[in-house]
DNA sequence: GAGTGGTCTAGACCACGGT
DNA sequence: CCGTGGTCTAGACCACTCT
């Protein structure tokens, strides 16, 4: 009979949810405005709230909402650009370095970067706390990993204060021929440490920029930069004003 | 009394569970096994399924596992290097491009990219699909959106086939001298039609990388790419064998 | 303390891939 | 067809923030 055959291909409810949500954030909601609590949301569109999360939760990872526990859900700004171009091949801590050190002290790095690094697997190696701050919010956290070898010229072990000795690596390392650098991005998870610096849960998404600093032909340092994926996005032009991505929305398809 | 205050900070399950399940991946799974399916698994570990199912969702995020519906979970191999780099700056289809040309239409581009083109919001420009595979898996999906003012010398509308067409606006494309490129990387999530082209579900984690070519002092074309995050790794240096990253494991905190 | 988002449960049914 | 992961429900309780 006349079985239209509609919804050949029911699409999920979370899934038509966030299309809706993405909609209304678009035309009746400011930046800043915070939306109805969960439960209320969830009864309004008649879904459980367990489904009502699931569109939450993907439209807080494409960055167009916040969300804060013991406060609510807030729309969110737009992604702020983070200029972390390949021309300006600086060492860190150099001229317009808007990374702000915070500690250093000596670890073992990951197996990974003690490879990167072509150290010996388990040696120790300076290791710098940096953070970078962005519109009165830290946006990203940097572990540096510097083997001795990169600094000898360090004067036995001046404690001041944290800060200062990672300033003072940092100052060392300058000293250094740099002749380029390598990177990588890639999605990770937010460890329970980093989660805290940059305010997030455990888990969170975060861009993870790794950069291999290449000195006198040998590895010099290793940085790996965790960035808040919800609201950061990476730029490497010339020009990092230009606002691609992110307007009233990407195509509908 | 004796109250010891251990667990001041009781983490929980989901997170506890994911760190137990890496552990295990280290050590005890090879690439490509499949695990015991969800239902078993949450029985093991005395949770509910959506309990484990969470943490399997952050280990597939930081690609570490893949699921298949109607197939079961394997551990997935490191994630692969995908050279994005920008030394080579050369048009698409140039050279040693690996992307493959499937289509070309008509569209009314994005009004994000339409401003990063500087033209006219609402105007129609050239559409070029593509994609990338890599160890016979599809890893990334393109838009290349090109005006009319790029492309002066395309004949009319010379219609072979999809791809052919495709070609003949990337050939025509490659006649402007290219001054330089901007590029941005941000985390998304696959629309459908993406998602479909991944072989992932709608939603599925995305790495975009939007670049901006810019000839003789104009936006000339801008390409939307999107890369599977679960898989890929993008690397901007300039010996991409470097295996940074995502060895045994990241540090522990 | 009131209200928010975050975690967790124990079920049910669906969509898909293989047989 | 069976077994897999994917979706969804209706509850409960916890952790946090603000007043």
């Amino acid at each position: 009979m006349g079985t239209t055959q509609l919804e050949s291909v029911p699409e999920p409810k979370y899934w038509h949810l966030r299309t809706v949500l993405t909609e209304a954030l678009d035309s009746e909601f400011a930046v800043g405005e915070v939306l109805p609590n969960e439960r209320d949301l969830a009864a309004r569109f008649g879904v459980a709230r367990a489904t009502l999360r699931q569109a939450l939760e993907q439209l807080e990872l494409e960055g167009r909402l916040q969300r804060r526990r013991g406060v609510g859900t807030t729309v969110a700004p737009p992604r702020v650009g983070v200029d972390v171009g390949t021309r300006r091949q600086n060492w860190p801590g150099m001229a317009d370095d808007d990374w702000q050190p915070e500690g250093c002290d000596r670890t073992v790095p990951p197996a990974a970067v003690a490879r990167a690094l072509e150290i010996t697997s388990g040696d120790t190696v300076h290791t710098v706390r940096r953070s970078l701050m962005s519109q009165g919010q830290r946006v990203a956290t940097e572990l540096l990993y510097v083997p001795d070898a990169s600094v000898p010229g360090l004067s036995a072990i001046d404690a001041p204060s944290a800060a200062a000795r990672a300033r003072a690596v940092l100052r060392e390392l300058a000293h250094r021929d740099l002749d380029g650098q390598e990177r990588a991005v890639e999605l990770g998870s937010a460890r329970a440490d980093e989660a805290k610096d940059l305010d997030r849960l455990p888990g969170a998404p975060v861009l993870v920029l790794t950069t291999r600093f290449v000195a006198e032909g040998r590895p010099a340092a290793v940085s790996v930069a965790t960035y808040r994926a919800d609201t950061c996005r990476l730029t490497f032009g010339d020009s990092p004003e230009v606002e691609i991505h992110h307007g009233p929305e990407r195509q509908a398809s």
